[in-house]
DNA sequence: CTCATTCTACGAAGATCTTCGTTGACATTA
DNA sequence: TAATGTCAACGAAGATCTTCGTAGAATGAG
């Protein structure tokens, strides 16, 4: 039981589990230099925030090498919908529609998302009661 | 110009937010008074966030009266966007798609929400290019 | 005018976030 | 084995967030 106890990631810590996702388990290296381009941070830096990560339980560390391996503990998915689902509640009210309307119009969708979109509200619509 | 360099607020700070939003412009009395309920926000509590958010320009003081009256600067829709598009670039990369999928399944939307929802796609569609 | 009430201003405390310097352990290689 | 480089650990500094105690100014009642 508990797993979904996860605290929300600050913004520093979200730059690293987007790595981390998008790579799969990796060094304290690794995601420096990721990092290092488009935010700059420094090794240290990383390594501090994913000690801390590993505390908070986002991260697992595997020590069993010298160089440790860390890996998000929860998949992209699961932190995204938390995340949206925290943002509804603190700043749209509870109100889906309203978000998904902001966030089509914050950045114009193509036509081809736009169709995916309406095949998913197509899918909701055949399972919704 | 300028009128965009609106800091993302935090959590306590959208807070006030929302009440202003509903409430229109109101003391700090009356926002207190709101949070009271929900959060257990004490008087000076609040009224030094309003301070602090005065600062940052998210709320306008009129201070003509003894008692002052704040207002939100930007109108819900703005800052909700501009929170969307934050979390957009933050934790999805970009792909509205994905962000819409997980809000609509986070919190399962009604039927008349998905209709709404299709309704809005129907219209972008037509002005997509 | 005096007292009680209501308000803003100020500052500080504790928590969290972010960054980084330093240190000592470990590994590689010359 | 001695020198060099890489790594995790630790602590601390500065920034920001959140809360609130206290003080002083304005207002209204008696």
């Amino acid at each position: 039981m508990a797993k979904q106890d996860l605290p929300r990631p600050t913004d520093a810590e979200l730059a690293i589990l987007r790595v981390l996702w998008e790579r799969g388990p990796s060094t304290v290296r690794d995601v420096t230099e990721a990092l290092q381009k488009e935010r700059g941070t420094g090794y240290t830096t990383a390594l501090k925030l994913m000690q801390i990560m590993t505390e908070k339980g986002l991260v697992l560390r595997n020590d069993s090498q010298r160089t440790h391996v860390y890996e998000a503990v929860a998949a992209a998915e699961v932190t995204q919908k938390q995340l949206v689902s925290d943002l509804l509640n603190r700043a749209f009210g509870g109100s889906a529609q309203q978000l998904v309307l902001q966030a089509l119009s914050s950045k114009k969708a193509s036509r081809a998302e736009l169709a995916e979109i309406r095949k998913l509200i197509d899918e909701m619509e055949k399972n919704a009661k």
